[in-house]
DNA sequence: CGTGCGTGCAAGTGCTTGCTTGCATTATGA
DNA sequence: TCATAATGCAAGCAAGCACTTGCACGCACG
């Protein structure tokens, strides 16, 4: 075999994860692709035979990378907040990681049946999944009970997702350099204590 | 003049702010377009000239109709909590109502001179400011002083445009009926009780 | 009554897209 | 040494895209 057989599907599955970030699934030509890769673009066709054959290969190649860390994360589900943090820690990784592709091709999936029958299974099920330690938790006594799991469940994504999702909104200008570490230990605090404090009795409900 | 004159560009930008909201600016093909608003396809290049046209004139509408309501946002500058409550309730308003427009532009832009050029300005300003803001009544001591006023507004903005997000990125089946003040409400408490909290000691950072 | 003006319809233009075909090249492994 | 398989290159195809042109229709206003 020719020494780049190995290399050049893992770097047309690289240009793809880079140019379905960018500019989406629709809007990632198959030549860009192919040049980004630094290959020719009928190569392209050869090894995944659709353009739809790329973004499968890339889910299964995503799936496989974040199936491993997944199980490490829960070290104790008694200790909600050990857990939690974990979870956060792990989400924001995976978001940094893969999280701009991910949100355009969550988004392109809600008009594109092409890329819907991919993708979206993930997302899903980890939410509900939160939504249901969550309200065990919150039964458990380690939470506030005042508050919809549902509604933590969103904060603590938005929480998590707000990185690539104000890095990617907001433009280059208005970004600032917190790493990773920097910004996740102090957001994650912020939700912490949102979600433990004890409830305060406010006139009016904020209606 | 004929009777549906006035009509005839509204319907269009109407019909555009929903079809860039579902597939985005270059997934939006103005057949479609015209399709949706009820009209022919060359109506629409005879009132708007370009595609271009249509998203620059959107803007224009979409920035009157938050001009409006942004200027009786700030009850009280003193007061901490009801100035970011009313900014929290009017940026969750608009996020529901341009919200899911806005995230495809903002994509979009990023990768598309074209939208761009139109769009881009208003989110990064908002941003900057509330930084500026949070940052001013961390200094009145209203807001822990321990969290990177960055990070506390990454952390709003997160909270206001995780409705249009999760409901994005999220399948049907996933999302749930909470209402807007049904969520809102308490979404905002849990940023508050974060961003008000006594710095807890803790051992070791999160790292 | 007639002149505009806003609109619909049909057809078409040039460009880009995903994808294909045929052929030459090169390195590997038997 | 020779067959095989992976790649590059040039060319092209059908479809879809934004956008244009020419013509017919009808309502409004002078």
């Amino acid at each position: 075999m020719k020494p780049a057989e190995r290399e050049t599907g893992a770097a047309i599955l690289a240009a793809a994860a880079e140019l379905f970030a960018e500019r989406g699934y629709a809007g990632t030509t198959t030549r860009a692709l192919a040049e980004r890769a630094g290959v020719n673009e009928v190569t392209v066709f050869r090894r995944f035979k659709n353009k739809q054959g790329v973004l499968a290969a890339l889910a299964v190649a995503v799936n496989d990378a974040s199936a491993g860390q997944a199980v490490a994360a829960a070290p104790d589900p008694e200790d909600t907040e050990a857990t939690l943090r974990a979870l956060a820690r792990q989400e924001v990784r995976q978001t940094v990681e893969f999280g701009a592709m991910a949100l355009r091709l969550a988004l392109d999936a809600r008009s594109d049946a092409e890329v819907a029958a991919v993708v979206g299974i993930g997302p899903q099920q980890t939410f509900s999944g939160l939504v249901a330690y969550l309200d065990e938790r919150q039964h458990a006594g380690d939470l506030r009970a005042d508050v919809d799991p549902r509604v933590m469940a969103e904060a603590f994504f938005a929480m998590t997702s707000s990185f690539v999702f104000s890095r990617q909104v907001l433009a280059d200008a208005t970004r600032y350099e917190l790493s990773i570490d920097e910004a996740s230990g102090p957001l994650f605090e912020l939700f912490w204590n949102g979600v433990t404090a004890a409830v305060v009795p406010r006139g009016g409900d904020g209606s």
